[in-house]
RNA sequence: GGCCGCGUACCAAAGUGGUCUAAUGGAGCGGAUUGCAAAUCCGUUGGCGUAAGCCUUCGUCGGUUCGAAUCCGACCGCGGCCUCCA
C-alpha cells in the first residue's frame, strides 16, 4: 500500500502524489528567531523531518511510482523579521518582538547571564536574529533535523526572511496589479491589504470562510483597526512605518512586510526554480497552471492553519496560478501541539522547556542525550496531542540504549541470521509508516523483531541502519563520556568531589565495608549522581 | 456561537468487523545474576481454576450484525483552533 497522509485541506487520508516523483518539494514554516526554540517547536519540525526522511527512504512506496529512494527538497525558512506582539490581522499593533528580545538580552547581559564570548549588540535587531539563528541551528543539528545539516552545504534550503524582502515587495506589487490587494492611507502611513473576497477559495483550509468569520468575529476584530479596510478579514501585506526597528524601502514607503507574505515568497522562490533561487523578477513571472500545486507538501504547527496558511494560500494562488485558484500545496501536513506533563506548555506553569535546556549538561541543563529527546518527540502520532513527560523521556532513553546494544551485538555477530524475519520486520515497519505515519505501530514492529532475534548478525545491523535513516535516532551523537581510571562519566563532568567519594567507596568495598560503600552511593544520589558498577571494576556515573 | 480532534489495561501507546485480555515500551511481580544495588536475561501481570476451560474488559447508554475496542446514534468527559503561539 502506498504512502497516505491526512491532508488538512481535504480532511481526508490521501496518497501523496508529487508532481515530479524524482524531486518532491516540501516547505516547512520554520522558527521565528527572537528566542530559543522550545520542544513544542521541535516536535513539529521533527515530525516534518521524519516525513521527509521516510519519503526519501527505499522503504517508502508512492502511489503509481513504487518504492524509493528519491530526492526530497526540503526548505525551512527562518523568520528573522520581528513581527508585532499584537499582530492581529488588522494593522500590526503592539511592539516589535525583536525589540522585546533585545530588552531581554540587554538585561541578561547586565546580569552576566549571557554566555561568555557572545558579541552581541542588544539594540541591533540583526544581531539578535543572528544570535538566535545560530542557536536554533545548533539545536536542530543536535536533534538530527536533516534540513539544518544540509543547509551547511546549501544555505538556500533555509532562507532568511530579511534576505527576501525584495521578493516580497515584488509579490505585493503583483497582487496589487492583479486586483487582489490595495493601498490605503497617505504617504507616511500607507498600508497595503490583501482583499480576501477577491479569492474564492478563502477558508477552504481552515473552515473559516468569510461567512464563518463574520459570525465568529464576536467583536474580536477591533473596529479601530478596521479603518480603511474594505473587508474585516483583509490582512496586511505591507505597512509603512519609518519608526520600525527593521525597515525597508518600498513603493509604499519605508516599512515592513506582513507576516504571511514571506512564506509565499520563499517557498516558490526556492522550490519552483529547478535549482537555486528565483530572483524577484523571475518570481513575479512565475505562472503555475490552475489546480496544480505549486509545492508538493507544506507543513507547520496546527496553529498555523489559520490565519497563516489560509492567507498564504490566498497570496500564492492569486500571485502564481493562472486564474488565481489554489491549492498552492498538494498536501497540507499539520502536527498537533505537544503537552508537557499533561498540560499545555506555558512559562507560567513551569512546564516550558527549550531543547537546549534538556540536552545541555548539568547544572545548566538536564543532560538528557539528544537521541532520547528526539525519540520522545517523534514516537507519538503526529496528529495526536503528545504528552511530553519525564517518565516518557526515561522510556525513550532506555529504548535508545536497547537499540544501541542490539546494533553493537549485531555488528560483532557472525552468520546470515534470519532473512525471513528481517524481511517481515522491514515490510511491517514500512507498512505502518505508509499509513499516515503510524510511528507507534512501526516502533512496535521494530521492537518486537529486536526482541525475537536471539543472535543478531551484521545483516540485522544493516536493516536497523535502514530503519534508523527514517527515525534518525541512532545516528545522533551518543552522550559524551569522560573516562578516568575509576569511573566513566556519561553526560557530566568528572567532578573532583565525586571522584573523592568514588575512591573512598572503592576502598570501602575492598575492605568489605559494604555499609560504608552503600552510604557513599546514597550520598552521591543525594548530590544528583546515579552510579552503577560495570565490568572492569569501573563505576558508571550519570547525572540525574 | 462556528470548525476540528480525542477518550484502550498501572502509565504511555498500537489495534478500526471474527485469529482481541488487546502489539510494543515502561512500571510491577517471580526467578537467574550481584556483597547489596543498577544494568542484563527468562517468566509473569483482568477474575475463577492444578489444568483444559469458563466469565469479564477497550468513556457511558442504546442500535446495526451470526459476531464490535473496531460501524451508527445519543450522552458524558477532555482538548485544539476561530486572536500572538509549532
Amino acid at each position: 500500500m502506498p504512502l497516505t497522509l491526512y491532508n488538512t485541506l481535504t480532511r481526508r487520508l490521501e496518497p501523496l502524489r508529487p508532481r515530479d516523483p524524482r524531486r518532491v518539494t516540501f516547505y516547512t514554516c520554520g522558527p521565528p528567531v527572537y528566542d530559543d526554540a522550545h520542544i513544542g517547536n521541535f516536535r513539529s519540525f521533527l515530525a516534518a523531518d521524519v516525513l521527509r526522511r521516510f519519503v526519501e527512504s527505499p522503504l517508502c512506496e508512492l502511489e503509481g511510482i513504487g518504492p524509493g529512494p528519491r530526492t526530497v527538497v526540503h526548505v525551512m525558512n527562518i523568520t528573522d523579521v520581528g513581527h508585532m506582539t499584537d499582530d492581529d490581522q488588522a494593522d500590526g499593533g503592539g511592539e516589535d518582538k525583536m525589540a522585546v528580545a533585545g530588552r531581554r538580552l540587554l538585561e541578561q547581559k547586565k546580569s552576566g547571564k549571557l554566555p561568555a564570548g557572545v558579541a552581541l549588540d542588544p539594540n541591533n535587531p540583526y544581531d539578535i536574529a543572528r544570535f538566535y539563528t545560530m542557536r536554533f541551528l545548533d539545536d536542530a543539528k543536535k536533534l538530527g533535523l536533516k534540513v539544518a545539516i544540509e543547509q551547511e552545504r546549501d544555505p538556500t534550503l533555509m532562507p532568511r526572511a530579511t534576505a527576501n524582502v525584495p521578493g516580497m515587495i515584488a509579490l505585493v506589487g503583483t497582487l496589487i496589479e492583479r486586483g487582489h490587494a490595495y493601498v490605503v492611507g497617505s504617504a507616511g502611513s500607507r498600508v497595503v491589504y490583501f482583499h480576501v473576497p477577491s479569492f474564492q477559495a478563502y477558508g477552504a483550509l481552515s473552515g473559516n470562510t468569510l461567512d464563518a468569520l463574520r459570525e465568529g468575529a464576536g467583536g474580536r476584530v477591533a473596529s479601530e483597526n478596521q479603518s480603511g479596510k474594505r473587508h474585516p478579514a483583509d490582512f496586511l501585506l505591507w505597512k509603512e512605518d519609518s519608526t520600525h526597528v527593521m525597515k525597508w524601502d518600498s513603493p509604499w514607503g519605508a516599512g515592513y512586510p506582513g507576516w504571511h507574505i514571506e512564506c509565499s515568497v520563499m517557498s516558490a522562490a526556492r522550490l519552483c526554480g529547478e535549482s537555486g533561487v528565483l530572483d524577484p523578477d523571475a518570481l513575479v513571472r512565475l505562472r503555475v497552471p490552475d489546480a496544480h500545486p505549486i509545492i508538493d507538501i507544506h507543513s507547520g504547527g496546527e496553529d498555523n492553519i489559520f490565519p497563516h496558511h489560509e492567507c498564504e494560500i490566498a497570496q500564492s494562488a492569486c500571485a502564481f496560478n493562472t486564474s488565481h485558484a489554489g491549492p498552492y500545496a498538494g498536501m497540507w501536513f499539520h502536527p498537533r501541539f505537544l503537552f508537557v506533563e499533561g498540560a499545555k506548555m506555558s512559562k507560567s506553569k513551569g512546564n516550558f522547556f527549550t531543547a537546549r535546556q534538556l540536552y545541555s549538561p548539568a547544572p545548566d541543563g538536564k543532560g538528557i542525550e539528544p537521541a532520547a529527546i528526539r525519540l520522545e518527540l517523534i514516537r507519538t502520532h503526529y496528529r495526536s496531542n503528545a504528552n511530553f513527560t519525564e517518565q516518557g523521556l526515561r522510556d525513550s532513553a532506555r529504548m535508545v540504549e536497547r537499540w544501541r546494544r542490539f546494533r553493537d551485538a549485531a555488528l560483532a555477530g557472525r552468520g546470515e541470521g534470519d532473512a525471513g524475519a528481517r524481511r517481515a520486520c522491514r515490510d511491517a515497519f514500512a507498512a505502518a509508516l505508509q499509513e499516515d505515519l503510524n510511528i507507534a505501530g512501526a516502533l512496535g514492529e521494530l521492537n518486537g523483531w529486536i526482541g525475537r532475534v536471539e543472535a543478531p548478525v551484521p545483516a540485522d545491523a544493516a536493516l536497523l541502519r535502514e530503519i534508523d535513516a527514517v527515525l534518525g535516532v541512532l545516528e545522533l551523537e551518543p552522550p559524551s563520556s569522560a573516562q578516568t581510571d575509576i569511573g566513566v562519566f556519561i553526560g557530566c563532568e568528572a567532578d573532583p568531589a565525586v571522584l573523592a567519594k568514588l575512591n573512598e567507596r572503592v576502598a570501602a568495598k575492598k575492605a568489605k565495608d559494604f555499609a560504608r560503600s552503600d552510604a557513599i552511593r546514597a550520598e552521591l544520589a543525594g548530590m544528583g549522581y546515579q552510579i552503577k558498577d560495570v565490568a572492569g571494576g569501573k563505576v558508571e556515573v550519570r547525572r540525574g
